[in-house]
Formats: C-alpha cells, sequence, structure tokens
DNA sequence: CTGAAAGCGCTTACAG
DNA sequence: CTGAAAGCGCTTACAG
C-alpha cells in the first residue's frame, strides 16, 4: 500500500504528462460483476458471450448492461486474444523501397483496408528494408499478435522458403519466387503487356521502346513477354527495343536520359512502354526538360494504375492491375481460407485493364530527332 | 480425446487447406521447460527476462537456448500483453477521404512507421468513414490492443470531446478543433502560406487566385490568411481573389472548371496558388484541357509536398509540411510522452519550406484570356 | 438461471 | 541457483 502511493509519486515527479500518470485503470468483467453483485462470468455472458447471453435473467442482464456502459466496459483485447488464440489482425509486410512506401502499396493498403474492416479485423502494417536481409523477421511477427500475414511483393530467394512458420498461413501478392505452402496472387501482367502495347499498334506505333524493370524478376519477364508477344503478332518482332529501367522514378529518369545522351541526333521512338507509372513519370520528366511534349511528340504508357498515373499531366495511359481488389482477396484468403483455388497451384490470377488516357496518341506525322540534352 | 479425432476429421472434410487444419501449436514457456527437464519460470528468465536472466546457472541457460531453437519457441505476444498490460502497438486513424487513403496520409504512415521501427513498436491502421459519426469508434480501439492512439486530421465538434478514454493517450495532428488533454502536431502553415504566396509576387505576380480548402477547416483558414498577409505586405490586399475548392483532386477540377466557366473571356489570373498539391493537379488538369500551359500561361502552386508534387509534370513549387518529421514525432509523443511541451498550449508547431519546382515562373508578357470551356 | 474452477502463456514477487 | 504460487482479463466446460 505504501509501496504503491510513493510509485504513484515518483510517477508523478518523473513524468510530466498528467494524463498519463493518472491513467485510469480500464474496468474487467470482474469489476462490472462486483458493482452488480454478480459473477465475473454473468458478465461475460451478457456482455460478450453471444450464444449463452440468452440464459441470463432479463433483469441481471439490464444491470449488467446498464453498469458496464456507467464503468465504460470495454472487453481486453490482450486477454481475449489469449484465450481465444487469435488476434483478429492480419499483419501487411512490405518493404519500404528507398526509404519510402510507395503508391503502389498504397493502392494495395486501400483494398486490405477495406476488406479488412468487412471482417472486423486489424491491420498491423511490418516494414522491412530487404527482403533477404530480413526474411528471419517474419517468423518474429508470428508470435501471437497476427493470425495471417500478406506480403507484398516478396523476394525470397528458394534457399529460404523454409520461413514460413507453421502456425500461420500466410499469402503473397505479386511473390517473385514460389513459397511452398504459399498461395500467391497475380494479375495477368503477360497479356496486360500484351493489350496496351497492341493499342499503341493500333494508334500506329510502329517503333516502340520498352523500359523494362529490375532484372530478373518476374513482373519484369512478363511484361517483356506481352511486349514481344504483341509485337512479333504485329509482325514488327524485329522493331523489339529494351532498356532496364527498374521499378522507381529515378531509374526511369536515369534510363531515359542515358539512352537519349547515347541516341542524340537519332530518331526518337514514337511510344515508350514503361515498367510501371513510377517510371512513366521519370521519363515524361526526362522528355519535358529535353523540350519534347507527350502526346504530341512521343506517346507514353504506363503500368498498375496507381494514383500517379491520375494525377500526372497528361494523364497516364496505363495497365490497370486490380491492385485493391488483389489487396482484398488476399485478407479473403486468410480469413476464410475454404475460399482458397482448390487445385495445385497455388495461384490466384487476376485479370488486367488497360486504361487509356490521354499520353497516347497517333504518332507524330514527321520523326522526331532526338534532342541533346 | 475421441470428440478430438472427430472434430480434427471435421476440419479437414470442412477445410480444403490442409495447412490451416493441421496448424501446430507453437511451442510455449512449459514446452521448452519440460523439454529441458526445468520450470517455464527458468525458461522464462533466460528466453525473455532480461535483468533476471543472470541468475540461471551457465549450463541450464545453454540447454534451455539449444531447445528454445530447435521448438522455434517464440514469446506469446497476447501473453504478454496481457501480463505488461501492453502491447507495443500504436494506433494510426485516419479517414478514408471519397474511398480512399491519399498521398498525405501516405506521407505520414511513413514517418510515423519510420519512428515505430526505432522504438519497436507496431503500427496498427484503423480507417473511419466520418470522423464524427465515428468518434465513438476510438473508445472501442482502446481495449488493450493499442497502447496509444494518433488521430490524422481529426474533425471532431466541439461537443464530442470527451471521446478520449482515461488509460490510452492520443496525439493528434492538424487536429481541426482543439480536444482536451490531446496535444497537436501542427506545421505552421500560416507563414507557409506567406511564404509561397510571397514567392509568386517576387516573380512578378499581380493577380493571384487563391482556391482555398474545405470550409470551416483550420488548415484553409491559416492558408487564407497567410495568403492575404502576403497580398497586403505588398500592398495587393485588393486583388485579393478565393474560391473555395477543398483539399481533392476533383474538388479542384470542378473549382477551376466553373470559375474559367464564369469569366470566360476575361482576363486568366497570372497564378494560381492552392489549397493543397491534388486542388493543384486538378486545375492542372483542366488548363491542359482549355489549352492553356503552365508555367508560360499560369504559374501554380501547390500545398504539402506530397507524392504528386514531385510526379506532376510540370513539378509543382509547393509548401513542404514535414509530414514526416511529425508523424514520427506523434509516435515519439506517445511512447516518451516527457518530450511533450511544457507548455499549456497543447500544441506543437513544425517550420515549412517553400520547394520551388517548375511550376512558377514569371508571370507572361501579355494578359492571357480566359478561354470558353 | 448462476457460480466455482480451470486454463490461455507469460511474469512478478516470494520461498527455499 | 531454482520452483511453487498468484495474477493479468477473459472464456469454456462443468456443477448446482
Amino acid at each position: 500500500m505504501l509501496e504503491d502511493i510513493s510509485a504513484a509519486l515518483h510517477q508523478v515527479a518523473e513524468m510530466p504528462r498528467a494524463r498519463k500518470s493518472l491513467k485510469a485503470k480500464p474496468a474487467t468483467l470482474a469489476d462490472v460483476g462486483r458493482a452488480v453483485g454478480v459473477s465475473a462470468m454473468s458478465a461475460s455472458a451478457v456482455l460478450n458471450g453471444s450464444r449463452t447471453s440468452t440464459r441470463i435473467s432479463p433483469e441481471t442482464r439490464i444491470r449488467i448492461l446498464e453498469e458496464a456502459a456507467r464503468l465504460r466496459y470495454r472487453p481486453n483485447a490482450a486477454a481475449r486474444a489469449l484465450n481465444r488464440r487469435q488476434m483478429s489482425t492480419l499483419g501487411l509486410a512490405a518493404v519500404v523501397d528507398s526509404g519510402e512506401l510507395n503508391a503502389y502499396f498504397l493502392e494495395i493498403l486501400n483494398g486490405v483496408l477495406e476488406a479488412a474492416g468487412r471482417f472486423n479485423q486489424n491491420i498491423t502494417v511490418f516494414t522491412l528494408h530487404d527482403w533477404n536481409l530480413d526474411a528471419g523477421r517474419l517468423a518474429d511477427f508470428c508470435d501471437g499478435r497476427i493470425d495471417g500475414l500478406i506480403l507484398v511483393a516478396p523476394v525470397i530467394s528458394e534457399t529460404k522458403t523454409d520461413i514460413v512458420p507453421a502456425h500461420t498461413p500466410f499469402v503473397s501478392l505479386h511473390s517473385n519466387n514460389p513459397i511452398p505452402g504459399v498461395i500467391d496472387i497475380e494479375s495477368d501482367e503477360e497479356a496486360g503487356a500484351f493489350e496496351v502495347v497492341s493499342h499503341l499498334i493500333g494508334l500506329g506505333h510502329r517503333d516502340i521502346l520498352h523500359l523494362s524493370g529490375p532484372e530478373g524478376m518476374q513482373g519484369t519477364k512478363r511484361r517483356l513477354a506481352g511486349y514481344q508477344r504483341a509485337l512479333t503478332a504485329a509482325r514488327l518482332g524485329k522493331t523489339a527495343k529494351n532498356i532496364e529501367a527498374g521499378f522507381s522514378t529515378e531509374s526511369g529518369r536515369n534510363a531515359l536520359r542515358a539512352w537519349m545522351g547515347k541516341n542524340a541526333g537519332g530518331t526518337l521512338p514514337t511510344a515508350l512502354f514503361c515498367a510501371n507509372d513510377a517510371v512513366a513519370l521519370g521519363c515524361m520528366e526526362v522528355l519535358a526538360q529535353a523540350g519534347l511534349r507527350v502526346p504530341d511528340d512521343i506517346s507514353i504508357v504506363g503500368f498498375d494504375d496507381t494514383l500517379a498515373a491520375r494525377t500526372s499531366t497528361p494523364q497516364l495511359t496505363t495497365l490497370r492491375q486490380p491492385l485493391r481488389q488483389m489487396g482484398a482477396r488476399a485478407v479473403e484468403l486468410l480469413i476464410k481460407p475454404e475460399t482458397a483455388p482448390q487445385t495445385k497451384g497455388e495461384l490466384i490470377v487476376f485479370p488486367t485493364q488497360a486504361i487509356v488516357r490521354a499520353s497516347t496518341v497517333r504518332p507524330p506525322a514527321k520523326p522526331v530527332i532526338v534532342p541533346r540534352l
């Protein structure tokens, strides 16, 4: 008793914020029960138990409800989680690329949160710096604080795929390697690339430069394959030209700048097919600096349909991956695993959709010369 | 026993995903202890207790560590939380505006996650649809699952400010009303607006139209005040013109389109000062559609310096609010409340910074006529 | 209709 | 150096 008081005083001295030190203890079921003159179990039955609730007499029931309201009783999440062995929380793990989560992640987050709301689930965001270095941390997250984990675009080398703990289900979006026991959610990027490049060809473009993603990634390969197939289908296979950029605005800027440096005085492609929207934006910057107009001098196509595609000027023609639906589906798979694919291939593929906006028009009448930067 | 087996079979029948039904139970301290032939407390002392760890003999210690590794023991977060009465998790509550979290939120999230990482805290994201309708839900989040809550741009009417539960500390960013007992983190938007409008005046602009934020919001008032002060300081007070837009791209689009409709044939302002980056993007779209060039025909200024300002074409001159630092500070305040301001005014104000990019240049030599849309 | 008991997994005093 | 006891707040059988 004396210690309690002394401890309290000590706290007051150390913590300037009264709000903190005088922290009221939340009421428990026992408190409510005591106030009513009934056991904690009865309070539990009325306040938290769903079926068993009926077995309490109407009068007691009402008094318990009143007292709970008066005491502002809230069931303690930790105690509940310990008892039920589930937290009603899902984790969302992503790598912070160059120090920040990007628009791609934001789209997925929106979908995940929407679905989580429907299932009364919380979402905890975990950030990693590097998939392979931090893969071990994934298991640490599975310590009862989450009931399932969504991996966003994981790059986990084949040798490390034993990282999945036995008791927490994982789902991945855009995984770069199959992870045993983990369903992966994809969109049909190859078909999407085919569609959007075909759109350019349909407009009359015959010289389309592809700025591809980071080497070795699945998304990069699939987009490149769709690009090739579209050109081949139009008997333009030989015109395929591809330079490696990456997935960031900066990488797009650098790649196009380098290419223009090498090709100054030559003819500009009539269109660019970029690995994603961010790369397209980097290209638009470089083109603007060079005094070239989009789409008059050159058409440009992105990929993903993130926020950035809608807010650029001109707005970007792009390939929509249904990132929100994909994020929502990840949540559903974790909450209702019976909705998972019944087949062996642990893969769910969403269709994509070309979104035509202002950045693509017919090619210019006369070839444009690549200016010196 | 028989029921167990029958239940297990039942599960297998219902759940197609073996992974789910065969869920291995994670090892507990008791399991580790039993395997070593020692009590759970000893295991606790070695594996989780920091100081008390020394009191175990070196040999037992090693055997406990080995056995824990073999069993892949992880301390259970829920049990720990129940015992310690803290979850090592902070909440981040925001309103999903028009169905989506935006770039403004993403900046804050980045800052919050960065700081949370430093303090070994998890971040759980809560979304609301409307501050006033959902204010009651805030208290529900404070059920032991979080140790503190960060409110992003709350709009909580004065009459409802008793929503803060006694046992969970809150911090707000850009609160629109003072909430008793809640420290608010702001940036000096008035000074920022003054700075960025003065930049325009310095370039020679004399006719600057302000597209302001939603009526009644603090941010709107402060930006408007800074705008007015800058004009007045340059003896341009009488030229002040202001139309209400909002904080979304669409609102910017609509507001400028309406204005141009009414003023077709008149002279175009030489510059627009927009309530935020999103509004500026909406204006850029409308201007582009009208065949007007930014910045040649008209300069344009945003506010916030979100992703969108860096990815628009031309890139936006804008006023940077240090949203990441502000988010990081919110985390620090909750984790280390002793860093809170000692003064009465429960307010922390960050400085802002004008970021000059390509969207602002000197006004055009001749007045531009507002085209018919 | 209601309560005493036991347990979820961990930790913090307290005994030995 | 080590363990038995009690408790965090809730829930699930089980008795009455």
